[in-house]
DNA sequence: CCCCAGTCCTGCGGGC
DNA sequence: TGCCCGCAGGACTGGG
C-alpha cells in the first residue's frame, strides 16, 4: 500500500515529465466502475490541456503535479494505485491517461497513467485555494520527513490515543501508514497500544529518529512490495524494503531483533498492528 | 477532542 | 471445480 516511501518513489519515477505539455486526458474503456476524479472529465480536461508541467511534488501520500497555470493535479493512490509512464500491467485497471507532448526534441512523447486495481484512488485538479483547503496546514500535519521531534511530541504528547493509531492520523503528520507505523514503533521499542500521554520524552525521541531512519531507508530501497505484488516502481520493479521488515505481516514468526519472542498481531482502529511483546514492553 | 462503524472497491485465498 | 465469504485498509463521513 503506497505510503510515503512508495509515493516518493513514484514521484521520482515520473520527474521526467517536468516541461512536458499536456495534450489530452482520457478515461480508457473498462468494465469496472470509473474512479473518482474531481472535477468531472470535461472540466478537468479543459483546464489542463495546453498546460505545461512545472514540477512534480509530493504531499503526504499524494503525488502532486503542478502546472504552469498554478492548478495542481493531486493523485491519491490509496491502497492499490500506481502512477506509470506507459506500459500498464493491463488495460482493465487503467484508470487515467494523460497524453503528454515531448518536452525536448528527440525525447519520445510520454503518457502519464494512473493504474489502480481496486479503484479506491482519487485524482483531483485543485486551484491554489482548493489546494490549501485540501492539502494545506489545517488539513494535513507536517510531512513525516520534515516534522521535528519537538513538534511531534507537542502534537501528540497530551493525547490519550494509542500511539500506533495516532501516527496514522494524517492531520498530525502526513505520510505514515499502517505498514511503516508498526515498523517504526518496533525500532523505537514502543508498544503500539500505549496512550501517547504515557510516552516519555526519550521515547518520543526514539520514535522520531526511527521514523526518519525507516522512511529514508525505505525510499532508498524504493519502497515495500508485499506478497500481493501490488506496489511497483514506475519501471515495474519491486521495492526491496520488505526484506527489512521486522514485524509487519510477520505474526507468529520469531522476532528478527531479539530472536526469542514471536510477533503478535492485534487490531487497532480496525487495522492490523504487529509488534514484538519482548522488544516492545508497555513500559519501555 | 476522540472514538467507532460504515462506505468505497477488487482480487485473493480459505473452507466446503 | 466453483461458490460464498472474509480480508486487506486510506480517506472520509455521520453519530455518539
Amino acid at each position: 500500500m503506497p505510503e510515503l516511501p512508495e509515493v516518493e518513489t513514484m514521484r521520482r519515477g515520473i520527474a521526467s515529465i517536468v516541461g512536458s505539455r499536456i495534450e489530452d486526458l482520457r478515461i480508457p474503456p473498462s468494465p469496472l466502475r470509473p474512479i473518482t476524479i474531481k472535477p468531472p472529465l470535461a472540466e478537468f480536461r479543459r483546464r489542463i490541456v495546453g498546460r505545461t508541467v512545472a514540477s512534480v511534488g509530493r504531499v503526504g501520500k499524494r503525488v502532486v503535479v503542478e502546472l504552469d497555470s498554478a492548478d495542481r493535479i493531486a493523485i491519491e493512490p490509496r491502497m492499490t494505485g500506481r502512477v506509470l509512464l506507459g506500459r500498464p500491467p493491463d488495460g482493465k485497471h487503467l484508470r487515467l491517461v494523460f497524453e503528454l507532448s515531448r518536452s525536448q526534441p528527440g525525447r519520445p512523447a510520454e503518457q502519464l497513467m494512473f493504474w489502480d486495481s481496486r479503484g479506491l484512488g482519487v485524482a483531483r485538479l485543485l486551484t491554489p485555494e482548493e489546494f490549501d483547503r485540501h492539502l494545506g496546514n489545517s488539513k494535513l500535519g507536517p510531512d513525516a520527513l520534515e516534522i521535528t521531534a519537538d513538534e511531534l511530541r507537542r502534537r501528540l504528547g497530551r493525547s490519550r490515543r494509542a500511539v500506533k493509531v495516532a501516527l496514522l492520523d494524517q492531520s498530525v503528520l502526513a505520510g505514515v501508514g499502517n505498514l511503516y507505523a508498526s515498523e517504526i514503533l518496533h525500532r523505537a521499542r514502543v508498544h503500539p497500544a500505549v496512550p501517547c500521554r504515557r510516552i516519555r520524552p526519550i521515547q518520543w525521541s526514539r520514535i522520531h529518529a526511527a521514523m526518519l531512519e525507516i522512511l529514508h531507508e525505505a525510499i532508498a530501497m524504493q519502497g515495500s512490495t508485499l506478497a500481493d505484488g501490488m506496489y511497483r516502481t514506475v519501471d515495474g520493479e519491486s521495492g526491496r524494503f520488505q526484506e527489512f521488515h521486522f514485524v509487519y505481516q510477520r505474526a507468529g514468526q520469531v522476532c528478527r531483533q531479539c530472536r526469542r519472542a514471536r510477533i503478535v498481531r492485534i487490531v487497532q482502529s480496525q487495522r492490523s498492528s504487529f509488534y514484538c511483546p519482548k522488544c516492545q514492553r508497555w513500559r519501555g
